[in-house]
RNA sequence: GCCCUUGUAGCUCAGCGGUAGAGCACUCCCUUGGUAAGGGAGAGGUCCCGGGUUCAAGUCCCGGCGAGGGCACCA
């Protein structure tokens, strides 16, 4: 006799054991028509299966953030069917929900082609017409295991065989096709719509490198088909805002076969660079750094002292000279311990913060390089802090408000704060990982933040704090992170003399504000999509004449121009304006000056951004002011609302 | 590193066994035009590299290298 809650408060009494189906048929039919799954005391629940005791229940339809995940799920499901009609020797492994979408790992003797993608598809959206029921059979661990066993299912049964043998385990019948899942699923296809498979990628079975490798179809799909093309659209969006392809219009960077993963800076993407670079260093400079630089290439017994030869080998690049042997250095660390080694210092000089525009190489997997992201030879904009233990939590929180501060100034809003603490393989005792976690937790809790932990990912020698943002297609990639670390100043023998004159070993804390420069950079082009605001953009106001009468006019603002410390390029070639506006528009230069005879007449700018607003006529005095005003408010005040008022 | 896709003019791409193409950009000429592409002419290619199949190879096959998407890796 159980008695339904449902959301609203509402009871409802039934006389024997009840189903989803059944609950909201007695809510109404349209309901119970679009009715996915239950949400069953917080449980998710398959819409056939019977209740029988009291509970809160609701009803998850594609409408449900949750829905749109089952719905998600049946489609994975539904990959395998149509893979197995087309395909029956394919092995089907796993096929889990990921945002936006699902994929499915299969094993098939030939590979599949784009082609049998399309065929897949097809064939799903056949069956999809069919709208036949999706049955559950509740079973145990054993007839699960005989089930895939008569299939010949190898991977499935690999997974059976780790479950619980008391476990329920609920296989779901999609006519001929038995998939195995927690659930729920939907109980019939005509659920499942708006869908795409959108590609194929090799995957490792269980994610291990040593297993062999499956093939990975992914798709994407959504509870209705405007959700679908919104994501469509927005993916295509996303694309248009690549750093790569940006870059090569605005003619930033480049790079070629002969250096993978290594950047040649044009003109304007060094001017970028350079202006990030000084931003960076007033900011040190403001926060008691200092700034050293040191050796690219070391010789090898540095980096075996430091223990980088004994485990990183592989990843440097290295070089010989007359017998001996250099690692290019990966890493700044063991260099700038070097420098604090010289001269003695006292417990009264910590902490000692030595920063380093350094740059490192490191032989990257040839498959993990992408565009400025992800590099072989980049720029941190690295520092060692060396101070004492009892200094700890001060740096990290003095560093953490410092990372804030230039982020914000750049407009990030949503950085990823992970928390890695001590991996299996580690050195320091479990006393100084308790301190220095505690450190970094404290730290951020300090400043309630939201952070995520990751345990176990922590680097060897000390946890760390990672800040991490998002690219255009919301792939997240570490920038900046501050480390504590115990082990390299003893192997490096840094030391310090303490209150008690007694020689002590100083802490070092690794910390880089944006990381590298190369990745920060990738970042920011698909943050801003090329239009980078005033104070960074590599041009920032471009002078074009309307007819060659202007020509001298120009030039004589654009030195004015240059003259004011303005970045400034001059366009008086033969073409009309409507050309040149759209051709420096194209470029995202941010302030498009136009000189025609009427400018010169009442001497004045017409001033047009590249957000395609005409600002109108002005003087030159005012557009200096306000492009000034604009530059030192790093684009908090724009020309644009300035003009407004 | 592994799997798939891919490499043709400066850029974006077409051509997929039979004498290398388009648009934009570039050079020259005409045009001096007021807020996102004025007109004409011309120049420009070891079709990534190396093998092979074929009377004949950007085109098919094999091997390198690079790039793109995943996976793994990311001190």
């Amino acid at each position: 006799m159980p008695v339904i809650t449902l959301p609203d408060g509402n009871k409802k009494k039934f006389n024997s054991p009840v189903t989803i189906k059944e609950i909201a048929a007695s809510i109404g039919e349209g309901l119970s028509k679009a009715a996915l799954a239950g949400k069953v005391d917080g449980q998710l629940l398959d819409i056939c299966i019977p209740i029988d005791s009291d509970s809160n229940v609701s009803i998850i339809t594609a409408k449900d953030s949750e829905g749109v995940e089952i719905i998600r799920h049946s489609f994975a499901h539904l990959v395998g069917h149509a893979v197995k009609q087309l395909f029956p020797d394919a092995k089907m492994a796993i096929g889990p929900i990921i945002e936006n979408g699902f994929y499915y790992d299969i094993s098939y003797k030939k590979t599949f082609t784009p082609d049998d993608l399309q065929r897949i598809e097809t064939r799903m959206k056949e069956l999809i017409k069919k709208d036949y029921d999706v049955k559950v059979h509740r079973v145990t661990v054993e007839e699960a295991r005989n089930t895939f066993k008569k299939r010949n299912e190898q991977y499935k049964l690999q997974i059976v065989n780790q479950l619980d043998e008391k476990e329920e385990v609920k296989l779901y019948i999609h006519e001929e096709y038995i998939d195995m899942c927690r659930g729920p699923h939907v109980p019939n296809t005509k659920h499942l719509r708006a869908f795409k498979l959108t590609k194929l990628a090799g995957a490792y079975w269980r994610g291990d490198s040593n297993n062999e490798m499956l093939q990975r179809i992914y798709g994407t799909a959504w509870g209705n088909n405007k959700d679908l093309k919104d994501h469509l659209n927005k993916l295509e969006d996303a694309e248009k805002r690549d750093h790569r392809k940006i870059a090569k219009k605005m003619d930033l960077f480049h790079s070629q076969e002969e250096a993978p993963g290594m950047i040649f800076w044009h003109p304007k993407g060094w001017k970028i660079y350079q202006l990030l670079e000084s931003y960076i260093r007033e900011v040190l400079i403001k926060n008691g750094y200092q700034e050293i630089k040191t050796p690219i290439a070391v010789d090898r017994t540095l980096w075996e002292k430091s223990g980088h030869w004994d485990k990183f080998k592989d990843d440097m690049f290295t070089t010989t000279s007359e017998n001996r042997e250099y690692a290019i250095k990966p890493m700044n660390c063991p260099c700038h311990v070097q420098i604090f080694n010289q001269g003695l210092k006292s417990y009264k000089d910590l902490p000692i913060r030595l920063a380093e525009f350094g740059s490192c190489h490191r032989n990257e997997p040839s498959g993990s390089l992408h565009g400025l992201m992800r590099v072989r030879n980049f720029v941190q904009d690295d520092a060692h802090i060396f101070c004492k233990e009892s200094q700890i939590q001060e740096e990290v929180s003095d560093f953490i408000d410092l990372v804030f501060e230039v982020y914000k100034s750049f407009g990030f809003n949503s950085i990823q704060i992970k928390l890695s603490t001590r991996p299996e393989k580690r050195v320091g005792n479990d006393e100084i990982w308790n301190k220095s976690e505690k450190a970094l937790s404290d730290a951020l809790e300090a400043k309630g933040l939201d952070w995520d932990l990751l345990p176990g990912e922590g680097a060897f020698y000390g946890p760390k704090i990672e800040f991490s943002l998002r690219d255009c297609l919301d792939r997240v990639w570490q920038c900046g992170t501050i480390q504590v670390d115990f082990s390299m100043p003893k192997r490096l023998d840094a030391t310090y003399i303490d209150e008690d004159s007694q020689r002590k070993t100083p802490v070092m804390l690794h910390r880089a504000i944006l990381g590298s420069f190369e990745r920060f950079i990738g970042i920011l082009i698909e943050n801003y999509e090329g239009k980078f605001p005033c104070w960074i953009a590599p041009v920032q106001v471009i002078v074009m004449s309307i007819t060659d009468r202007n020509s001298e006019a120009c030039q004589e603002i654009s030195n004015q121009l240059l003259k004011d410390n303005f970045r400034v390029e001059l366009d008086i070639r033969n073409e009309k304006i409507g050309y040149k506006i759209r051709e420096h528009t194209m470029q995202r230069t941010p302030y498009l000056i136009i000189i025609g005879d009427k400018e010169q007449e009442s001497k004045e700018l017409s001033v047009r951004t590249r957000n395609g607003r005409d600002l109108g006529k002005m003087t030159y005095q005012k557009f200096r002011n306000l492009l000034g005003q604009e530059i030192k408010s790093k684009g908090i005040v724009e020309i644009n609302q300035a003009t407004n008022q």
